[in-house]
DNA sequence: ATGTAC
């Protein structure tokens, strides 16, 4: 990205100005000179496109760690106003719907488990259904999804897939209100029928990391953090059904625009007004989408718990914190001094409540809501903590962001040699796919130190650990 | 991201 077209407003915030005559709302960007100009120009065409759709409210802005994506950039964050002609659209949400990090901390430290990780690797590859297209163990008839849709990590909670202690540290407690289930069709139901309790592919993992530097003492203590420890976090979402979803409204919303006069600057951004009857539905199938999400991480926290089980007798997995980064969700903020509901858009971007936020649990409630950087497989990830006052509708980074296409990084990578490479490192991979692990080269992505960095800086949230990855499970 | 692609 020419960094000439933008407007330096503080260390790591900048705005593209208006063209004269231009119609649309402000764009923020926030991130080092780096990082942004690393970044495509696609994401600022993107964002700048973002901006001008209807019922906008604020800004649009992009995180960190920002790259493009379909319609919406990822790491673009963009609020709107049901009252005020908001619009809802399916590219701002992303196709996996709910995608996110549910994080597991242990009482196992590095000096005894470090002995044990190569056959902690082939029993979590082993009993984590992982790829495209795998199924698990558990298939489920038609009356069974609806009630996964209704009732999200409540509902594998229910059937013995972990206990009441992980809702309560789960976003939203593990369930969001407003699923319609009837609003998803019968084709996305069937693709998820099998997929329960799977991580996919792609970007996807189940990684196993030890906690090696600790920046904020109280709140990793609040987090139950130390340095030596050993966490596991996994990285999935919403599998055949938040695809299908998206594929399935992206057409509808489509014609809802199309029908209501609604000019898009790119069909990608296919959205419509959040009062329309195609907006609603939307919401209602995306909704069910964020609970089948939080249920498929719930099944995949008791495979997990299983597995290291075998392996250490002994393991306790408690739930730091599970949020997802691909979704819309209605909350309240304060504009101009008073309060407003609005309809966030997340797409790539955590939500990232401040200390003092009600909606927090209260173990958690003076440091902040748990903000969870996924890094590449060879680099390491942060906990963050939500900083007050958020500038960015409560939003921060999701993760280091890609650099590189996935093309691209399949004509500079072999799966193989970079698997051995990382093993040499103490980082052991395992997968089904060497070109998944070839497009998921460390290389290809920014580097995670400065996105958190970046993230802290820019006042969106704090550091509080980085993770050192030990075993990773890829897609 | 994805029963990987107009």
């Amino acid at each position: 990205m020419n960094l000439q077209q933008l407007r330096q407003l503080q260390p790591y915030l900048w705005s593209l100005p208006r063209a004269s005559g231009e119609q649309r709302a402000e764009v923020l960007l926030y991130g080092t000179a780096p990082l942004l100009a690393s970044m495509d120009d696609k994401v600022l065409e993107q964002i700048a496109n973002v901006a001008a759709l209807p019922g906008l409210v604020g800004a649009a802005m992009t995180m960190p760690d920002a790259h493009w994506g379909y319609g919406f950039p990822i790491g673009g964050v963009a609020a709107f106003d049901a009252e005020q002609g908001g619009v809802i659209s399916a590219g701002g949400v992303g196709f996996d719907i709910s995608c996110g990090i549910r994080c597991l901390r242990s009482n196992l430290d590095l000096s005894d488990a470090a002995a044990h990780f190569t056959r902690l690797a082939d029993t979590l590859f082993h009993a984590i259904p992982a790829g495209v297209g795998e199924e698990g163990e558990l298939k489920l008839n038609p009356a069974q999804l609806d009630q996964v849709l209704q009732d999200g990590a409540h509902w594998a909670v229910q059937h013995g897939y972990g206990n009441a202690a992980d809702l309560e540290y789960v976003e939203e407690q593990g369930r969001v209100t407003g699923a319609v289930p009837n609003y998803v069709s019968e084709l996305a139901k069937k693709r998820q029928r099998g997929e329960m309790g799977t991580l996919g592919s792609g970007n996807h993992y189940l990684e196993v990391q030890v906690v090696e530097r600790i920046y904020d003492n109280a709140a990793a203590l609040a987090f139950g953090l130390h340095p030596g420890q050993i966490v596991i976090s996994i990285h999935c979402g919403s599998r055949g059904l938040g695809h299908q979803i998206g594929t399935d409204y992206l057409l509808m919303l489509a014609k809802a625009a199309s029908r209501l006069g609604i000019h898009l600057p790119n069909r990608e951004l296919a959205c419509a007004p959040i009062k329309s009857p195609e907006g609603r539905q939307y919401l209602g199938a995306m909704n069910a989408a964020i609970n089948c999400a939080l249920a498929n991480r719930q099944i995949l926290t008791y495979l997990t718990r299983s597995a290291c089980a075998q392996v250490y007798p002994h393991a306790e997995l408690e739930t730091l914190f599970d949020v997802s980064h691909n979704t819309c969700k209605v909350e309240t903020h304060e504009i101009d001094g008073k309060p407003r509901l609005l309809h966030v858009h997340r797409k790539g971007a955590t939500r990232a409540f401040g200390p003092g936020h009600a909606m927090l649990p209260e173990r958690y409630r003076a440091a902040g809501q748990p903000v969870v950087i996924g890094g590449s497989m060879g680099t390491g990830s942060y906990i963050l903590a939500g900083a007050s006052g958020n500038p960015a509708f409560s939003s921060a980074s999701h993760g280091a962001g890609r650099a590189m296409s996935r093309h691209q990084a399949l004509a500079r990578w072999h799966g193989r040699e970079l698997i051995n490479e990382l093993a040499q490192q103490g980082i052991l991979i395992r997968t089904r796919s060497m070109r998944g692990a070839a497009e998921e080269a460390p290389g290809a992505y920014k580097d995670v130190d400065l996105v958190a960095e970046a993230t802290e800086q820019a006042g969106l949230a704090r550091r509080v650990a980085f993770l050192r990855p030990k075993v990773c499970v890829k897609g």
